[in-house]
DNA sequence: TCGAGACCACTACATTTGTAGTTGCCACTT
DNA sequence: AAGTGGCAACTACAAATGTAGTGGTCTCGA
């Protein structure tokens, strides 16, 4: 399995789509992403060239003899990378403050407050 | 407060360099760097002086006349605003999958599991 | 007094990112 | 047959980033 290559922010947004939903053309991605991202196709297929360059997607035919594209890293992959070098930049690669800032500057209802206090013990015994 | 400004990955470890310690001139912030990352003391001058012209720094004269550097911004508003932003881009903006992944995938130790269900707590009642 | 070092202001330059535009090919539709 | 629409390959181009280098002024110690 490739390791998760750096994702850029727009980059990202085009690979949802993918994770979300694949394989896509490229106007099918463009159409998906039209209502959140207002792009310009050709931006769209720069995204999805640096995409495969980096060797986060990878391209099929389809039956139409149209190329489409498709993730070649599992999305899950791809958070924990990002997530870890956030978590390096910005708390100095220590989970505890990480979490500490995000438990006390979120709103959180009572349900979502019960279910991490539930994963935080599963993290415990593994 | 003046807004957090966008500051890039190297330029962090400059600012986390002030933050701890400052006012200080150039030679000192890159020599407190050295062992971290070994830049040429030009490449800490430039970062400081973007530094600057974002308004994450300011300046200030020493005792001996020479120029010295310290935060115009506040390292929580920085933190908030970086941690904001990543949530956005991974996890939509959400703050319950994002604890769900770092209650996941850090190892806790029982005390901090334990500190960190405190804080859960208290989320709830503010 | 001359060179070494601190400081400063500029300049440099390749990469990455955000956002497209241009051109060319091919199948379909009038 | 000629226009139009989709698709692909290239090209464009500025801002942000990472990482310095150059050259000029001052100051202090030998």
């Amino acid at each position: 399995m490739p390791n998760a290559p750096d994702i850029a922010e727009s980059e990202w947004s085009v690979m949802e789509a993918l994770w979300e939903h694949s394989p896509q053309t490229a106007s099918e991605v463009t159409k998906a992403l039209r209502p959140t991202m207002n792009w310009a196709e050709n931006t769209v297929r720069t995204l999805l060239t640096r995409l495969v360059e980096k060797g986060a997607l990878k391209t099929a035919e389809n039956a139409s003899g149209t190329r489409t594209f498709l993730p070649a890293v599992k999305r899950e992959a791809c958070v924990r990378a990002e997530s870890e070098s956030f978590m390096q930049r910005i708390f100095g690669g220590a989970a505890k403050p990480l979490l500490v800032h995000f438990a006390q500057n979120s709103k959180l209802t009572a349900e979502e407050v019960k279910e991490l206090k539930k994963l935080l013990d599963q993290n415990l015994n593994s």
